[in-house]
RNA sequence: GGAAGGGUGGCUGAGUGGUCGAAAGCGCGAGUCUCGAAAACUCGUGUUCCGCUUGCGGGACCGUGGGUUCGAAUCCCACCCCUUCCGCCA
């Protein structure tokens, strides 16, 4: 969420700015209501201030034993009007609200203008595609073949889109959790947090799923509570409503979960593998930072991923993306893509975004920091998050980049020991 | 699912109709003391919105939403959440 004042006190800047991210927005009604409401608002406090000191009054004339009937009776029918004006400011202030949730950040500076995913710029690439002499299978093909994808059952238990992985594959899922967890705890100094796979509907709206989104969510009716689509919502959302410390930031927190999403709308793309599926596991990263620090600390988020395929040694590149591929939330984010070379071309395995303090203020995170001059201040935080990184898809990456003539799978050197010591599978 | 108790500032916790935005303590900040620190002492310290603007004036906020009243943290109703006990259960 945008603050009211600053788009109120910056309206042209804004609307150029959000129109890079959504070109149709517009915002005059907005504004217009904006202006209504604090028109309402004047008229509305003057009526409350007098009233609060007529009742203080009739209070101290009652005290001392005085016939207070005459002003008891004015009070009332001012008491009537503050009631009219109150219903109408609630209803313009409901109405913004709604409004203001649903108006995107605003992309980063150094964000390129563009409106669409072909206009994104690679920033840098790590390692090379691996040449093969034989004729790679897809991972389809290579995990059916071997015994550890299953996807003939997992469409009967569940229906298109979801995988069983058997064996060695499941096996291989679970060392690259670890891995990826170890890794960002023992090197990046991440906490660890384990949290729920189900989550409120405050929760949605405070990292901005809701309300745009509601369509791509599984939501449990009975309860109001949706299935998360990234560990994102409930790390983030652990600290809503609340004061954080100065002291205490940079905070950096690292969790498993499943990944639930609909994928509505996108029927017919990527059908085939685990490309694009309905649950998939991830590791994600979630950071807490003062707002002059988030910009750097993004680039150190995006170098944490990356040192996930680093020591896997899979050939990716990095994207900053444009302007109009940016999420509803995001001020500025780097896709990192792994390369599959069974199917000649990228994977997106992480996304890395700066938030700024679009999250912060849904979700009223806050922290107490010191003015230059000495006075105590209360601050949004700002919040990034990253994938540290996609499973499946990194899955895919391994079972086609590493693929032996004999249809067999070379497990990556840091796997091994979360491999009980195994060096391939097949 | 049943029963009881409870939700107050950064935290703990007092407050049951009017000078209550709210005692006290903790924490935090400034200062005194000290070579320095700790302790002790003094003073200060909620959030947010609107308006003129280095300051000031006003409004709102005691789980949420309604109601009663001239006036509600305080009384009434509904809902949400938490704790404990009982039942069921991985």
């Amino acid at each position: 969420m945008l603050e009211l004042k600053w788009i109120r006190e910056n309206f042209q800047e804004a609307l150029t700015s959000l129109r890079k991210k959504s070109p149709s927005l517009d915002l005059d009604d907005f504004m217009r209501l904006d202006d209504e409401r604090r028109e309402d608002l004047k008229v509305l406090e003057n009526l409350r201030s007098e009233m609060n000191k007529s009742a203080k009054e009739i209070g101290l004339l009652k005290g001392q034993g005085k016939d207070v009937s005459d002003k008891m009776e004015a009070t009332k029918s001012l008491s009537q009007k503050i009631k009219d004006f109150e219903s109408k400011v609630v209803e313009l202030d409901q109405i913004i609200h709604s409004k203001l949730l649903n108006i995107p950040n605003k992309p980063h500076s150094t964000v390129p203008f563009g409106t669409g995913d072909e206009q994104n710029v690679e920033v840098r690439s790590w390692g090379n595609k691996p040449e093969f002499d034989f004729k790679i299978l897809p991972h389809w093909e290579v995990g059916e073949n071997l015994g550890i994808l299953d996807f003939k059952r997992a469409s009967k238990i569940s229906g298109t889109g979801f995988i069983v992985f058997r064996g060695l594959g499941a096996k291989l899922e679970r060392a690259l959790i670890q891995f990826m967890i170890d890794l960002h705890c023992q090197s990046h100094g991440y906490e660890e947090v384990s949290t729920p796979f189900v989550v409120n509907r405050k929760s949605m709206t405070g990292t901005g799923q809701l309300p745009k989104l509601e369509k791509d969510m599984y939501c449990l009716e009975e309860d109001d509570l949706f299935l998360i689509p990234t560990a994102e919502v409930p790390v983030t959302n652990l600290f809503m409503d609340e004061m954080l410390e100065e002291k205490d930031l940079p905070i950096g927190l690292v969790a498993y979960s499943p990944c639930f999403r609909r994928e509505a709308g996108s029927y017919g793309k990527d059908t085939r593998g685990m490309i694009r599926v309905h649950q998939f596991d991830k590791v994600e990263m979630v950071r807490f930072v003062q707002p002059e620090k988030s910009y750097d600390e993004l680039e150190k988020l995006v170098g944490h991923a990356e040192e996930v395929l680093q020591k896997l040694g899979l050939h990716y590149r990095v994207k900053l993306l444009c302007s109009g591929d940016l999420s509803f939330s995001a001020a500025k984010c780097y896709d990192l893509e792994v390369w599959a070379p069974a199917q000649e071309r990228y994977l997106e395995v992480s996304s890395c975004s700066n938030f700024e303090d679009f999250q912060a203020r849904r979700a009223n995170i806050k922290y107490r920091r010191m003015t230059n001059d000495g006075r105590r201040t209360t601050e949004y935080v700002h919040t990034l998050n990253g994938s540290g990184i996609a499973l499946a898809r990194t899955v895919v990456a391994i079972l086609e980049n590493f693929q032996t003539r004999d249809g067999k799978i070379k497990i990556p050197s840091v796997l091994v020991p979360y491999m009980g010591g195994m060096t391939q599978i097949g």
